[in-house]
DNA sequence: TTGTAATGACACCGTTTCGTATCATTCTAT
DNA sequence: ATAGAATGATACGAAACGGTGTCATTACAA
């Protein structure tokens, strides 16, 4: 058997993996390589669409790999969509912002292509993972509406925090519904902004 | 709807239907079997989770049925779409109502387990039907959001018309992003009542 | 009347895909 | 040092599934 000339192509030094038990640093590696390769494929293809030769190849990674680390294929899709929830939610540097900036990134984040095909996927398995749709709801939008109502309350007291919800159904508005369905493009910097203001002036929440 | 109530015949299991060439009433009594049958299979497995054998069975025909009539899956997705799009768009018999029942009214629509799960379909296949996706949007958003536009000009002048959009997205509001994970069970009447009064109070469209 | 289209029942085919098996190989744990 | 675990490469099995073929049978159309 001709060893390794087929991977001589390659240009990425971690494609000239041996063979055998790997080092615990490459474990810890391949782990997250194989979870952000998941995601791009099961966003390009879905669940269902999704093969494990398609995912392993993706990961550089053979089935065997996969079925060590995750079990099977919906153990893949698990741990990669629990990982990326967690991400999002840790994803809070925007601690000491206005509630026009927050908004705007709020907007920006929701609105982006890689979470609105996140909640295609997970709304689209929500029969079979219910769990996951409950972990994503948790860390994304009752996060966001968290951090809403903490500003809201320290910017215009405790009165007006009940606004953050409504306020956050504004942020996404029926521009999200459209990105949902695949019918909008992600929003630029700009119409993110413009939108934020809409949605604060709405509720009486603007600067004046 | 039609829903040919041969249950007791049930003993004498489907092959009570003949073979042969159906009559023209039975040819069309079928057609909307086939899709009604249709939904609530594709509701209860996915597009990709459901088989032919399955939605033959669930119809009461053959595969060879299906694929006279529709030609293929993907054929018979598309027409069940479409005609429950349809559906939708004509479910106007509320053309005489106020602002408030009109809201009511929508919300118990979009909230309801029967559209919450077509959205739940199309959103899933987007990618591979985008023509669905598109359709979907017209006949039911858009077309929401014209009536409350219609009705907001005539109760509160032309100035507000522009409220109708973001009305339509808090009738919708946080509860509908869990309803498409599955998570929340569509709302009462009482609550669907005091969703729409809450968010026309928040634009500043309710009764005083 | 006569040909044709549609249907049920059922078998069948080819492909796809999940999940394992095998074997050599390399690292970890003890 | 030695046993065991993990991996690459590859092939394979078993099942599911989309779609078609066949034949008898019935209704429609010309």
């Amino acid at each position: 058997m001709d060893r390794h000339s087929s991977v001589s192509a390659r240009s990425s030094p971690s494609s000239l993996r041996k063979r055998g038990r790997p080092t615990a640093d490459e474990r810890r590696r391949r782990e997250t390589e194989i979870l952000t390769t998941a995601l791009s494929v099961f966003l390009k293809s879905g669940y269902g669409g999704s093969t494990l030769d398609e995912l392993a190849a993706a990961a550089r990674v053979t089935k065997r790999t996969l079925y060590t680390f995750f079990g099977d294929k919906a153990g893949l899709f698990a741990a990669m969509v629990t990982d990326l929830a967690a991400a999002v939610s840790l994803d809070a540097a925007y601690d000491s912002d206005t509630l026009e900036t927050l908004a705007t990134r709020i907007i920006s984040r929701v609105h982006s292509d890689e979470l609105v095909g996140l909640h295609r996927l997970v709304i689209a398995e929500s029969t079979r993972f219910p769990e996951l749709a409950r972990i994503l709801h948790s860390s994304g939008d009752a996060r966001h509406i968290a951090r809403l109502a903490e500003h809201i309350r320290t910017e215009r007291g405790p009165a007006s925090e009940s606004l953050a919800e409504p306020l956050f159904s504004l942020l996404l508005g029926e521009k999200h519904r459209r990105r949902l369905l695949g019918i909008d493009p992600a929003p630029t910097a700009a119409q993110a902004a413009a939108h934020a203001d809409a949605a604060l002036r709405l509720l009486g929440l603007g600067r004046h």
